[in-house]
DNA sequence: CGACAATGTGTAA
DNA sequence: TACACCTTGTCGA
C-alpha cells in the first residue's frame, strides 16, 4: 500500500481539482452503486486523510471514506486546467505505484472520462477531470459520526504532527510490551506508517524491531518520532519513499535510485549500508521484517 | 501464460 | 494464525 504519504498526497489531489465542484459519481463495476447514488451530483467540500484513511465530505454532510488497503489506486485524467490545479504535480496513478506517465486522453483532446479500464469501483467526474478508484479494501460512504468512530480508533499521524501529538505516541508506545516493530504498525499508536516506514525508521534510529515497546526509553521513542515526521513529510513532497542521504546514491545523482533508496527494506542478504553486516529478513505476524542486525541490537 | 508477492486490514478459528 | 479481499507488476516456464 501506499503508506500515510500517498493518502496524505490523495488529499491534497482531490481538494485540488475536484474541491468546491459538483461531480458525477458512478460505480462502472457495479459494487458501490448505492453509494454513488448516495453522492452522485453533490459537491466535494472537503479533503482530509489521517494514517492511510482518506475522508471526502459533501455538500450534504455525507462523507466518501476509502482506504486503499494493500494494493488499491487511484488514477486521474483531465483537461489543462483540471492537470494545472494540481499541487502535487498531476500524477496520473497515486497508490501502490504512483507514476507521472501522461495517458493518451490527457491534455488538449480531452473529451470526457476514457471508457473504464478493468474494475473500477469508483469514478468521480468533474467538468474538467476525472478520477477512478481500484482495488481498494474499504470504499463506503459514511456519517460524520461514522467517520469520528473511525478517526477515534487511529493514533496520531506524523504528517499531521499536532501539539502533543509526539508525546501522545510516546505514551500509547511505551504502555505495550509488544515489540517495538509491531507497534509502529499499529495504527492506534502510530497511523501512516506501513512496513516500509517501520523498517526504515528503525533502522535510523539504530533500534531493535524486537525490543519491547515498554523497554524504549522514552527519548529514543521521541527520536521514533521526529524522523518519522521528517522521512514520511519528505514522502509526502517526493511522491516516493526514500529513506537514504544523497551520499549513497551514485554520484550527480539527483534522485535516488530504486536501488539506493532504502536502507534495509528488501535488502535482505545484502550487506548492511553502514556496517557490512547482512540484512536480515524475519517473519513478524503475517509481514516481512527487515533489519541490521549489527546496527540495531539491545 | 500462470504463479506469486506487494507500501494492509478485518474476521474467523 | 490463516485467509479473504480481489489489483497489478514481475518473473519463470
Amino acid at each position: 500500500m501506499p503508506e500515510g504519504h500517498s493518502i496524505h498526497r490523495l488529499a491534497r489531489q482531490f481538494q485540488d481539482v475536484f474541491g468546491g465542484q459538483q461531480l458525477d459519481v458512478s460505480s462502472p463495476q457495479g459494487r458501490f452503486a448505492a453509494g454513488a447514488h448516495l453522492l452522485t451530483g453533490h459537491t466535494l467540500v472537503e479533503a482530509l486523510a489521517h494514517g492511510k484513511q482518506l475522508f471526502l465530505r459533501f455538500d450534504h454532510g455525507l462523507y466518501l471514506h476509502v482506504h486503499l488497503g494493500l494494493y488499491g489506486a487511484w488514477s486521474f485524467g483531465g483537461d489543462d486546467s483540471f492537470t494545472g490545479a494540481s499541487s502535487i504535480g498531476a500524477p496520473r496513478r497515486v497508490g501502490e505505484r504512483e507514476t507521472g506517465k501522461a495517458t493518451s486522453e490527457d491534455g488538449k483532446g480531452y473529451s470526457g472520462p476514457p471508457a473504464p479500464v478493468g474494475a473500477v469501483r469508483v469514478r468521480l467526474v468533474s467538468a474538467h477531470g476525472w478520477a477512478d478508484l481500484r482495488g481498494a479494501t474499504t470504499c463506503a460512504v459514511i456519517t460524520a459520526a461514522e467517520a469520528a468512530t473511525v478517526l477515534g480508533r487511529l493514533g496520531p499521524d506524523p504528517l499531521h504532527n499536532k501539539p502533543g501529538d509526539r508525546e501522545e505516541f510516546i505514551r500509547r508506545l511505551r504502555r505495550r510490551k509488544t515489540a517495538v516493530a509491531m507497534l509502529l504498525m499499529d495504527q492506534s499508536v502510530l497511523a501512516g506508517v506501513g512496513n516500509i516506514y517501520r523498517a526504515e525508521v528503525l533502522f535510523r534510529q539504530g533500534v531493535d524491531p524486537h525490543l519491547p515497546g515498554n523497554k524504549v526509553a522514552a527519548a529514543v521513542a521521541g527520536r521514533l518520532w521526529d524522523d518519522a515526521v521528517a522521512v514520511m513529510s519528505d514522502g509526502v513532497r517526493s511522491g516516493r519513499i526514500v529513506t537514504t542521504p544523497r551520499a549513497l546514491w551514485p554520484a550527480g545523482t539527483e534522485v535516488a535510485p530504486d536501488a539506493d533508496a532504502h536502507y534495509v527494506y528488501k535488502r535482505n542478504g545484502l550487506p548492511c549500508r553502514t556496517c557490512g553486516t547482512a540484512v536480515g529478513l524475519a517473519e513478524m505476524a503475517g509481514r516481512k521484517l527487515y533489519w541490521c542486525p549489527g546496527c540495531q541490537s539491545s
